[in-house]
RNA sequence: GCCGGUGUAGCUCAGCUGGUAGAGCACCUGAUUUGUAAUCAGUAGGUCGCGGGUUCGAAUCCCGCCGCCGGCCCCA
C-alpha cells in the first residue's frame, strides 16, 4: 500500500510506506534535495529524514522558507552547544532556539567568564564539527529515562525543563556526541551549516527572571553559504551607519552631555527646529481630529499619583518624592499626564453633551529608566510625549478609537514608518492580579480594541500579558536601522479612573500617545 | 539594576609584556585651479572618562565610581 502525497503545487505522487520527505526531495531532484532543511508535513515542521506519516500534504522546505531558516538555526544552535561542550567540559545547558536573525543558546558556564576573545575558538570548533555531517537523531524518550540521562550529566536546567513535560511527548536529538532534550525539528545533518559567526555574549536571567540565576547567552548567526555570511555582516554595517544615534552626531541635532546626566537628550539648534516642525505637524492633525491643548506643570503631588494607582505600579522607576523647603509636602517630577488629564476633566461638572472631550498636550515627563536600559532617543529619562487623552461615553468609545487609528496611521505615513506593526496588548491569561478594575469593564475593553481594529481594517498581532496595569492597549510597534522594534504609538481604554468619581456610570477614556 | 565589552585630539582609531602620547580625516595657513567624497606642504589641537592605590615612574597594573555599546529584566 502506498501512501500518497500531495505537494504545494497540487500534484499527487505516490511514495512507499515510510518514505521521508527526503526521498521526495530526491525523486524530484537531486539539487532540491541537497538543499532541503526540513519539511512542512500537514501544517506541522518535521525533520526531513523522518518518515512521513501516511497521506499528507508536504512542502519541502529550504533556506528560502522561515521555517526552513529557523530549522538551520536551531540546529546550529545545537551544533554551538556541541562546541562549547567540547571546549568547556562541564557546561550546563538551558534553552537555545532559533531567533530572528540567527539563534542563541542560554549555558552556565560555572566559574568560566566567556568573552569575545572567545568567540574564533568555538567558531573553529563549529566548523569541525559541522565537516563531519554529524546526521540529527531522533530519539522518543520515556520521562523517567530522561530525567535519569540529565541527572547523570547534572543539567539541573534540562531537568526543570523536563517538569513540564509529560511521559510520551519527549524527544532528544543526538548529533555527534550532544544529545540535547529538543522537540525538534532539525536538519538531516550538520553539514548544510557552512558559514558560521558568534555574534555577542550577554547575561540572560534563567526562565526570564531576574530573581533567578543569570546565564550566559551566546549569540550565533550561520548560512549555508560563506557568501551570505559575508553579506550579512556588510548588511549591518550598513545598517550602523544609519543608526539615529550616529545620524544626530552627524547632522548636529542632539546630544547627550554626562554633566547633564545619562539618558537626557539635549536638542541641538537643528534638532529642535526639526522637533519644533514635528510637532506643529501634529498640533494640526490634532485640531482638525477636534482635539483641544492643555497645559500641565512638570511636578504634582505625590498623592496624585498614589490616587491613581501609577505610584504603586511604578513608584520604583520614578525620580523619588522631593521635600518643599517649608511646608514638608512631597512632590514628584511628572512622570506621566494622566492624572493631571484627569484633574482637568473633573475641575468642573461635566454633561453628556461635553463629551466627546479631546484633551491634547505635548507633556514632557521624567521616568527613571534602569541605566542598562537607555538607549539613544528611543529609551531616555526624559522625553516628551504626544499625548492626549479622549472622555467620552461607552456607545461613542468605537468610534473615537477608531479616528485615533486614523490619527496614529496618518503621523506614521507621514514619517515614512512603512514596515510598523499593530499589536494588541491583553491581559496575562494567568495573573490577573497585576490588574485594577473590574473584570466586566476589561471584557468589554478588549473586545472593544479588537473590534475596532478589526473595522479599521489594521492587520494586528495579539500579545498576552502587554496590557497596561489599568487597560488593555493597541500599540503600534517600528524598527530602528538595527532592525529592533520599539513601541511609538499607543492607544489605551482605561477600565478605571479612580480620581473621576462615577467613572463606571458614563464615562470611558482613552489616551493616545505618540512619542 | 544584572551579564559581557568599552572609554586616547572635533571624527575614526593605533599605542606589545608600565618609562611623562601618535596616525588618517576634519580645522587653520600657504601653494595648486585640476568638474562633482578626500591635490601638495605646513601649523595647531589631548587633565589618555573621573577618583583613589601600587611604583622611582601608569594611557598601560589594582580598586571604586561614571558614561557609552550589545543583550537580559523592565517599559505607566
Amino acid at each position: 500500500m502506498k501512501i500518497k502525497v500531495t505537494l504545494p503545487d497540487g500534484s499527487v505522487r505516490e511514495y512507499e510506506q515510510g518514505a521521508t520527505a527526503m526521498d521526495v526531495a530526491r525523486s524530484i531532484s537531486e539539487g532540491l534535495a541537497r538543499n532541503v532543511l526540513s519539511a512542512r508535513v500537514n501544517d506541522e515542521v518535521r525533520d526531513a529524514n523522518r518518515p512521513l506519516p501516511g497521506d499528507c500534504t508536504l512542502s519541502l522546505l529550504t533556506w528560502n522558507d522561515a521555517d526552513g531558516k529557523a530549522t538551520l538555526w536551531h540546529s546550529s544552535a545545537h551544533l554551538m552547544a556541541e562546541a562549547i561542550e567540547a571546549l568547556y567540559p562541564g557546561t550546563k545547558f538551558g534553552i537555545g532556539p532559533p531567533i530572528e536573525n540567527g539563534f542563541y543558546y542560554d549555558i552556565d558556564l560555572g566559574a568560566k567568564v566567556i568573552g569575545d576573545g572567545d568567540f574564533a575558538g568555538i567558531e573553529a570548533k563549529m566548523k569541525e564539527l559541522a565537516s563531519r555531517k554529524l546526521s540529527f537523531e531522533r530519539k522518543e524518550v520515556g520521562k523517567a529515562d530522561a530525567i535519569a540521562y540529565f541527572k547523570e550529566k547534572g543539567d539541573e536546567y534540562k531537568l526543570e525543563l523536563l517538569e513540564g513535560l509529560n511521559d510520551g511527548e519527549i524527544t532528544f536529538y543526538t548529533q555527534g556526541n550532544f544529545t540535547d532534550l529538543c522537540r525538534g525539528p532539525h536538519i538531516p545533518d550538520t553539514g548544510f551549516i557552512k558559514a558560521m559567526k558568534v555574534m555577542s555574549v550577554a547575561g540572560a536571567y534563567w526562565r526570564g527572571d531576574e530573581k533567578r540565576k543569570q546565564l550566559t547567552r551566546l549569540y550565533g548567526i550561520t548560512f549555508p553559504k560563506q557568501k551570505e555570511l559575508d553579506e550579512y555582516l556588510v548588511l549591518l554595517e550598513e545598517a550602523k551607519k544609519r543608526d539615529h544615534r550616529k545620524l544626530g552626531k552627524e547632522l548636529d541635532l542632539f546630544t547627550f552631555s554626562e554633566k547633564v546626566g545619562a539618558g537626557l537628550p539635549l536638542w541641538l539648534p537643528k534638532g529642535a527646529a526639526l522637533r519644533e516642525r514635528l510637532i506643529n505637524f501634529m498640533k494640526e492633525a490634532q485640531e482638525k481630529s477636534g482635539y483641544v491643548q492643555v497645559a500641565t506643570p512638570h511636578i504634582a503631588l505625590k498623592q496624585l499619583y498614589v490616587t491613581s494607582g501609577h505610584f504603586e505600579k511604578y513608584g520604583k522607576d520614578s525620580f523619588q518624592p522631593m521635600n518643599t523647603p517649608q511646608d514638608g509636602e512631597l512632590f514628584m517630577l511628572k512622570p506621566m499626564n494622566c492624572p493631571h488629564h484627569c484633574e482637568i476633566f473633573a475641575s468642573r461638572p461635566r454633561s453628556y453633551k461635553d463629551l466627546p472631550l479631546r484633551l491634547a498636550e505635548f507633556g514632557t515627563v521624567y521616568r527613571y529608566e534602569q541605566s542598562g536600559e537607555l538607549h539613544g532617543l528611543a529609551r531616555v529619562r526624559g522625553f516628551t510625549q504626544d499625548d492626549a487623552h479622549l472622555f467620552c461615553r461607552p456607545d461613542q468609545v468605537k468610534e473615537e478609537f477608531m479616528k485615533v487609528i486614523d490619527l496614529v496611521l496618518l503621523v506614521l505615513r507621514a514619517l515614512n514608518f512603512e514596515n510598523f506593526e499593530a499589536q494588541v496588548s491583553l491581559r496575562d491569561k494567568e495573573d490577573r492580579s497585576k490588574y485594577i478594575g473590574s473584570d466586566e469593564n476589561w471584557v468589554r475593553a478588549e473586545q472593544a480594541i479588537i473590534d475596532a481594529a478589526a473595522a479599521s481594517g489594521l492587520k494586528t498581532t495579539v500579545e498576552y500579558g502587554e496590557a497596561a496595569f489599568y487597560g488593555p492597549k493597541l500599540d503600534f510597534m517600528v524598527r530602528d536601522a538595527l532592525g529592533r522594534k520599539w513601541q511609538l504609538g499607543t492607544i489605551r481604554w482605561t477600565t478605571t479612573c479612580p480620581s473621576v468619581s462615577n467613572w463606571n456610570t458614563w464615562a470611558a477614556t482613552m489616551l493616545a500617545t505618540v512619542r
